[in-house]
DNA sequence: CCATGCATATATGCATACATAAAAGAATGG
DNA sequence: CCATTCTTTTATGTATGCATATATGCATGG
């Protein structure tokens, strides 16, 4: 056979579909997730679904109350400036470390990746734009060389994308926030090269303010 | 009956099963912990030992590979500074939003546990210094009224933990490292009451830094 | 004697049935 | 007519049996 498709995990795929609905905005805030309907959507039994949940619970995608089930958080623009404060601070710390240990196969690929950005952005793909920012800030989070600085920056991330998803576009355009964040990668990107590390958490930290400042300032 | 014991989820038993039993060394760094097995020492099936497991791998707390199960991490002085020096860029943001939101009852807490801290030390009582220690740094994550700030700090905690239970009494004392934390926790409680941020931020980055110096000088 | 392939063992991944707790609704008493 | 309590409903929590992937050891061939 030509193509080598692994076999992936249930859980995996739970984890993955559960976030597929999420950020087609199948639910809202409130909403309540239930395991029997998404083992039936999704095709497999209720344990997989019930750890891709446990999961998304923990990294803070989702609140759970015991032997109730899960829900989407309702997040308020207080609670959402504080996290956005707290992941300027964690990837201006990312990109400070990652202007000293980047090698430069991963700058290609960072390059790459802002490239198709870019593209998706000019073609109004919503998916595919948030996959490549996804990609974008993933990636550096591990050019940084600090699994723990890795892991909350990503886990962050995926909080942040709550707000993105919902409360953005109550009040504002997703393509309004998007349409300075290549050119701003692109400046991250040229510090790190020139390992600036200290200019490069500098414009790590305005580009996450600014993306807050999107839907920070309607209240 | 006088004793109001609600009886506790499984899930949560084995969790803090499985954490006695690592901080009661009966794990090294490196082994291997067999479901089966955990769920015969605590006298429930596999399901919430799993749960409980999968809980502690996302924070951090164990490693994981698929289709194998979890191992207590095998963590290198190198990855114990970075993690530090997170934790102090974290907990300093905590210690700094406390001094402006901690409110009496919550700083009469911290007061309250801290003697026990002190007690624990005094009798030499490792395991009750090490949750009266815990508390400490848990209450005051609660009072800095960021629940995302929250999460990362209770995590990185943890994560120390393996570092504190494993390494450091390898190289040094654990005695030692205690000796002055009582103190140390006064300082940054006080610099907190006089809502000084900037005196309390820095009052527990050196505080981190110190825990991280007992064990990190040895390489 | 070493390398490669296969068989087997073992522990996790997954599916399903049942137990249990929280909430909603009905019934009864004030 | 409202409040309180009991019943019923419903979805999660837990236990268990089976499927599957990984690793180990043995056998076989070069």
């Amino acid at each position: 056979m030509v193509t080598k498709e692994k076999k992936m995990p249930s859980e995996d795929l739970a984890y993955a579909g559960i976030l597929k609905l999420i950020y087609e905005r199948k639910f809202s805030p409130g909403d309540f997730l239930q395991e029997e309907y998404l083992s039936h959507i999704l095709g497999m039994s209720r344990t997989p679904i019930n750890r891709a949940l446990s999961k998304m619970n923990i990294e803070g995608l989702l609140e759970r109350k015991k032997k109730k089930g899960c829900f989407i958080p309702v997040v308020t623009l207080r609670d959402g400036r504080k996290l956005f404060t707290l992941r300027a601070m964690i990837e201006g710390q990312v990109a400070w470390e990652a202007a000293q240990s980047c090698t430069s196969p991963l700058m290609d690929r960072l390059c790459e990746i802002n490239r198709q950005d870019q593209k998706a952005l000019k073609d109004r793909d919503d998916g595919r734009y948030y996959m490549a920012n996804r990609d974008f800030h993933f990636l550096l989070a591990e050019s940084a060389n600090n699994r723990y600085l890795e892991r909350v920056s990503k886990q962050l991330f995926h909080q942040a994308s709550i707000y993105i998803f919902f409360y953005d576009s109550f009040y504002t355009s997703t393509k309004k926030s998007a349409i300075y964040t290549p050119e701003q990668h692109e400046v991250i990107l040229q510090c790190i090269k020139d390992r600036n590390a200290d200019a490069a958490r500098v414009a790590m930290e305005e580009h996450i303010i600014h993306t807050m400042k999107m839907f920070g300032s309607v209240d």
